[in-house]
Parts: C-alpha cells; structure tokens; sequence
DNA sequence: CGATCTTTTGACTCTGATCAACCGGGGTGG
DNA sequence: CCACCCCGGTTGATCAGAGTCAAAAGATCG
C-alpha cells in the first residue's frame, strides 16, 4: 500500500544529493546525521508553501512529490517546477524574502525540518564549505530547471517537451538514487504533467502514445522506463544542467 | 538619432531604481554616487553574459535594451527576460556561480561597472541595510518575472500573452523613469517580441493589431501606448509581483 | 537610390484544444 | 460480496489558435 521510499533516515537522501556537489567533511556529514530525524508526514494537496509568506522555514523533501504552480483566474494552472525527494524548499538566500508561489505535495509525503543545515551555512559558512557549495549549487540548479522549463514550453513542440521534462526527472531522480537504472517512479497524473508542460490532457496523452510507440519511452502503472535515451535526449535537445566549473583539470 | 536617455550620470538611474524598495541613507546614496561615472557604449548584439562563464563582474544597462535568451539547434529561440535601463546583471548572490544563459543587448547600450555596489552588500551589508534590501528586492523581482513569463507562454493565449508583457514592461520602465505616463518607449523588434512570448512573428503581429482594433493599446514608431491600463490588466490577469512585506501599517 | 531590415497581408496547414463518451480499476457502502 | 461511483486514462470527432510560406509594402541606412 505504502509506496514510499523504504526507511531511511532523512539525512540520507540529502546526503547523497549534496555530496554530488560538493566534497563533504565529516564534520558536515555529521551535521545532516544529526538533523533532527522525525520527519512528518503529510497526504496529497498539503501546502508546502503559501505565496506571499515569508520564507523562513527551510525544509527537507523526505519523500513524496509536490510542486510549484500559479493558477489564472479561470481554471488555468501553470507547474513552474516540482520538488522531488531530496530537494529543499522554504528557503531563499535572500533574507525576509517572499515566496512567489505556492507549493503542494503531489502525493503522499514525507518532510522534515532542515533549519540546522540552514543556519550552518548562513552564519557559519566558512566552517562548512562543503554544504554551503552544495546548497548553493542546489539553488543555481533549481534557477537552471526554471529555464529548461521555460524553453520547454516556449519553443518546444508537445513531443520534444515530453521528452525533454522526462529526462529531466530522470537525471534529477538519478542523483538521489531513486532511479533504477533507466526507470523511475512516475506518480504524477496526466493532468499534472500536462499542467507542467502546458498542454491539454489529451494531448498529452496522446504524446506520451507517440513516445510509447517510437520505442523511446515504455510506462506502466506508476513507473516510465527510458528505452533509447541518447535518442530521447536528442529529440529532445537535452542537456544536463552545467553549474559549476570542473574544479580538477588534467 | 540617437535616441538613449538624455546626458545623466549612471549612478542616477540605479538610484532612482533602488530607492523604489528601501529607504536609502546618504551614505548609500554617496556611494552609488560614487560609482564610477563612466559608462561604456556598446552596439546592438554585444554579449554581455556568456553562458557558462562565472558571474563576477556585476554591471549596470544604464541605458539600452538587453535579453537573455537560449537557442535550440535549428534556430528556434526563447528568449527568458529583458533587461532594461537601471538593471544589474552579471551578479550572482550565489559565490562562483557561473552564467546559465548568454545575455545581448538588443539596442545601443551603455554599460556601467558595479563592483563598487558589490561589494558593499556582500562583504558590508550592515553599513548598507538599505542597498543590501534593495539588492535582494531586485533579485526577488527577477525572479518573479520569470515566473510571469512561464505562466504566459505556458498557460496563457497570444492575445494575453502580449497583453502580460506591455504591462510588465511599462511597469518596470515607470520604474525608472522611463515611461511617459501610459505611454513607454519600445525598441524591441517584433521579432524579438514574439522569440519571447513564443509565437511566431507573423502572429504576433496580427496579436498587435488586436490589442490596437480593439482600443487597447496604440502603437508607432518605437513607442506604446497603453489606452486602457485596467482592462488590459485585466485581459492578461496582470498583477504587479509582490516581492516584499509591508513595513508600514496601520 | 539600391540594399536590407521590419512590418504587414494573404492563403493554407497543422498542431494542439475542446467536447464527449467510454473504459478499467480501486475503493466504499449497502 | 456485489453494485456503484469516482478517478485517471483512453479514444473519437471536430474546431480553432497559431505556424508556415510567400510576397508586398514601408522604413532605414549607407
């Protein structure tokens, strides 16, 4: 019944996400071991964020899915991006900033405080290089998906941006370790990943048909399978996001 | 011929700008006086921000139309914001971040250099509270027309769309002085228009003459003029990005 | 006064939206 | 246990918004 991640210590997933960014000291490891383990759980359509509130809560993304989205006044909505397990929210490097938009979980999900981590690199950065690169590496690449997502849905056709957000899930998915291989989890709904892509449902799944049946993408109850991903990435002109410069040459 | 803000030193413009989001003591107001007065001319298509490069040199478009943008191999290009008069650019509040996409100019352009502002609300932010909130009010906002601009290519109609646009710009060019009462200048060529809201040129022209038909806005020779402020807020579900508390109550 | 760039117009195409119905599974309540 | 229902996915038919192609008409600039 319980799809969730098998247990595992929230520190764990950002563990593994921040040390792609970033060498870690044990001293910084020690510091994720020790935020606080409780992590709550809350169920589908939990506000995560409240546009206009202050962000002053930094928390951890234990698991679950949820997003960032703005609505128009008739019905309309627009998925700016989604936060997936491992990813952090709440937070802002600019002090007293406002969150922009709201965010709600997707599905079922897991959140913990991440304050500690917060306060380390806000006031003791230099004690804690390691994570304050990491978490900054985080932001530019949040900064760097809004982009993807904007090219996406400005000059992509619904094929090509189909691709292009599915390779992107999956290379984000991948970094946490959630993927297995070239599958990953899949619990969005149609209707929130054409909400994403700005398209209509149908078309959307239509979409998806044409992917299914070019053999570049296979999915079943929950889960999508990249079949050819060099091709997939070429359709879809994907590139993995580049933030920060190779730091050893030669 | 030419046609850039009449002679006014570079620091004017910025402090005009800034002033909009904080209350600036005089020693602010001296130091951005202080900024080096000169300003570079540049001519149309200069890069100013190459992508992949690291964002330490912050400047100033003292005057002059810039964009970023990203192109896809065949041509097609999105085009992700627009950086106008009194705007800062190739900053970063992340250290060592590097450029996610190229920026040029789309008009003669005269740049500044603002390390001098720099360096104040990064390594002095407690002499300069009022520079410091400033500076991230113009970073909170960028990030907000980011997200203005998803909803409208993602979600929004071509007539909405460019409605969206024309107020967000004559927002942001009354904001520093530039706009003439409902009317502001446009220097942008169709072209570059439809690369950012995703159409192609040929309907956006016809979108144009919409807005113009139906007494929304008027349009000659590098100018607009907006007819109807509120029914085209209307129309475009247009909001000014809110990007900070109130201070003042009551 | 050409040459080039931008805007405009016309005709046609096509991608993607809309509307409507149906299917299939999982939960729920009688 | 079964009927019902609701939700998400699928399909079909039709429509319309926006793209494409091509060419003309204005602007601008040496």
């Amino acid at each position: 019944m319980d799809q969730r991640t098998p247990v595992a210590p929230p520190s764990d997933i950002l563990l593994r996400r921040l040390s792609h960014y970033a060498e870690l000291s044990p001293a910084e490891i020690g510091l994720l071991e020790a935020m606080p383990l409780a992590s709550q759980d809350v169920g589908v359509g939990t506000e995560l964020i409240v546009e206009g509130r202050i962000l002053d809560t930094p928390r951890l993304l234990v698991s679950g899915w949820a997003c960032r989205f703005r609505m128009l006044p008739d019905g309309r909505r627009q998925i700016f991006d989604f936060i997936l397990p491992g990813d952090m929210y709440g937070l802002c490097l600019r002090p007293q900033a406002i969150a922009l938009t709201t965010a709600i979980t997707l599905t079922q999900a897991q959140i913990a405080d991440a304050s500690a981590l917060w306060v380390a690199i806000k006031d003791r950065a230099d004690e804690f290089p390691g994570l304050s690169d990491a978490c900054h590496s985080t932001a530019s690449l949040e900064e760097a998906y809004l982009l993807n997502q904007l090219v996406r849905v400005g000059r992509q056709t619904a094929y090509e941006r189909t691709a292009h957000l599915i390779l992107e899930i999956h290379d984000r998915l991948s970094a946490v370790g959630l993927a297995d291989g070239a599958t990953i989890p899949m619990p969005l709904t149609q209707e929130t990943i054409a909400d994403a892509l700005g398209l209509s449902v149908v078309h959307l799944n239509r979409t998806l048909q044409l992917l299914r049946r070019d053999h570049l993408i296979e999915s079943r109850a929950g889960f999508v399978k990249l079949l050819q991903p060099e091709q997939l990435a070429d359709v879809a002109d994907f590139h993995p996001p580049v933030i920060s410069q190779k730091r050893k040459s030669g």
